[in-house]
DNA sequence: ACAATATTGACAATATGTTGTCAATATGAC
DNA sequence: GTCATATTGACAACATATTGTCAATATTGT
């Protein structure tokens, strides 16, 4: 296929161009929704790595989870920190690493914001069709994972992870 | 279908997860292809939209092209300047605002970065079904023309734009 | 011509992400 | 147990984007 000349990369590119303007459009958006909860856009994101994992995490392991770097993460959890939505716990596995928990405040917050976006997700899918939203998902799968091929250091996570 | 209750939502969810990752993964990959030309994904998108509308341009107008604020694109084009790869030029048409021009070294390395480009997307073009990328797209530009909806100040942009 | 308004680039503050370095702490091999 | 190695959080430097403010400059209405 490199050789019949057919443009097909440049449906590829159109993708890639849409991702970036959809990715800032979703960050404005988001940011939006929940700006009056205290909430931006990665600090929500940083609530609900811990929330969906069902416990309190350290912060390598919430980056692990969201796949950004280590930094990244420690920053937000220092600003949600500081207002207090979270709080670290002293980890009996790493004297180092505490466990980043939510505070009441924080579980508010997050519950807030999630039934709006929630409720913002469900308008949206009126407006579009559930295969067509699957196969697009299914879509952008494929390209990050070609994307990420050769990327992440990954990390695999010996201890930690365990009830020890 | 507010009250079907099926959670179609839900996919919309995880569409909106997945471009945030597949953004992250393309600005790191689009790094990494134009790293060694002295490049990062910012500058050669803002050398692009200066390349693409086929003449110099103020900041502001490549702002307005490329849907960002004028302040960013205004350091990336700081930037870009000491590295010399482009070179502001005296606007007949406004004391304060020059025109953005490619250097011969800009120009150079912005043809290098888009041939690299080119050869990436018709690989990823080999793995994903043209069909499937079309209707992709489709999808997220509905997406993102209902973010951005209630968005964008716009700018009518009304002299400055003609020839005159 | 003149006054009101809008656009522009400069500058600063802030938010979010990256990388790199460092000391403290865990883990694993021996 | 000890030592090499890996992970962790702190800190700093940088890249990218936002917003707000300001003075200079264009544009427009009268």
């Amino acid at each position: 296929m490199t050789k019949t000349g057919q443009p097909y990369g440049a449906v590829i590119t159109d993708l890639m161009l849409e991702t970036f303007r959809l990715n800032g459009a979703l960050l404005e958006a988001g940011d939006r929704l929940v700006k009056d909860l205290g909430l931006t856009s990665a600090r929500w994101q940083v609530l609900g790595a811990i929330m969906l994992e069902g416990a309190p995490q350290t912060v390598a392991q919430i980056a692990r989870r969201m796949g950004l770097s280590r930094q990244a993460v420690q920053r937000v959890v220092h600003d949600l920190t500081a207002q207090a939505l979270v709080r670290p716990v002293e980890n009996p596995d790493h004297k180092r690493a505490p466990l980043i928990t939510l505070t009441s405040a924080g579980e508010t917050a997050y519950g807030n914001a999630m039934a709006r976006q929630e409720q913002w997700a469900n308008e949206l899918a009126e407006e579009i069709d559930g295969q067509q939203a699957r196969a697009a998902l299914k879509t952008l799968k494929t390209l990050s994972s070609l994307c990420g091929a050769t990327r992440r250091p990954a990390l695999p996570v010996k201890g930690q992870g365990g009830t020890k």
